[in-house]
DNA sequence: TAGTATCTACTAAAACAACAGTAGCCTTCT
DNA sequence: AGAAGGCTACTGTTGTTTTAGTAGATACTA
């Protein structure tokens, strides 16, 4: 199952923090909206449930861990994603990308090297 | 407000076809989940109300159009998409699409093209 | 014309997402 | 010891999404 939007807020902190606590995760969440603190433990708590993160006991607080690897849930989640909104065609997803005009030189830079070092690498398997 | 899932996916369609009847976006739907007919229904009904979607008269039927264009559906999605899973970079976002590892060398490369325009764009800009 | 198929409008309900309060448990400070 | 602050567990509410049934209109067909 696809985790739902603030779900993928949280795993994205948890990801590429290893591990946070709840205060960490609610002062992180990358869209700015104001939320109790107990409803991200409420977040939490359900993720729990479905198996997304798991959580140890640290002091007096829980620290919360992602389950799944990254690339389990973003991968399919784009594919997904490409398939849904871009009819199948990356390109199609990129060039959208670029149209947010909220690229600068260096990440196109940055992306064309991607590019170029995935083509390396498929031209080294053929 | 963000449309849907499902919601996304028949605005992908109409924007594609310009227009559609329920019955095409049904069979078009590109998550392969079977609904009945009705199911469809009520969601371009909930669209329209949501001024997603028109319709008009064609025959006995209803042909939908979409409402707001592409861009401007699409560009807030992603730029969010890219804020709340890819911390902002957009480079990380292509790596991730890169890492699906369903790009063959021809999508690489035509995604290497566009990159490349974006820049001589942004070029002839300074 | 009687029967079948197709379509819409209207209605409703199950599932889920997001939010947050309350009560109770520790620790710490005075 | 008693008060205060931080934390969790538990519970519940509200709104949205997704699903689909039913009834009725319209056309098509044998």
């Amino acid at each position: 199952m696809e985790p739902s939007d603030l779900e993928m807020q949280i795993l994205s902190i948890l990801w590429d923090l290893n591990s946070a606590t709840v205060r960490e995760i609610a002062a992180r969440l990358p869209d700015g909206k104001p939320r109790a603190y107990t409803t991200v433990l409420s977040m939490m708590q359900v993720m729990e449930r479905k198996g997304l993160v798991t959580h140890f006991r640290e002091g007096n607080a829980n620290r919360y861990e992602p389950v799944p690897k990254r690339e389990d849930v973003v991968t399919p989640f784009l594919t997904g994603l490409m398939n849904k909104v871009f009819g199948g065609k990356p390109a199609s997803m990129v060039q959208s990308l670029i149209d947010t005009e909220t690229l600068d030189e260096g990440e196109l830079k940055a992306i064309r090297k991607l590019v170029n070092q995935a083509l390396k690498q498929q031209d080294s398997k053929s």
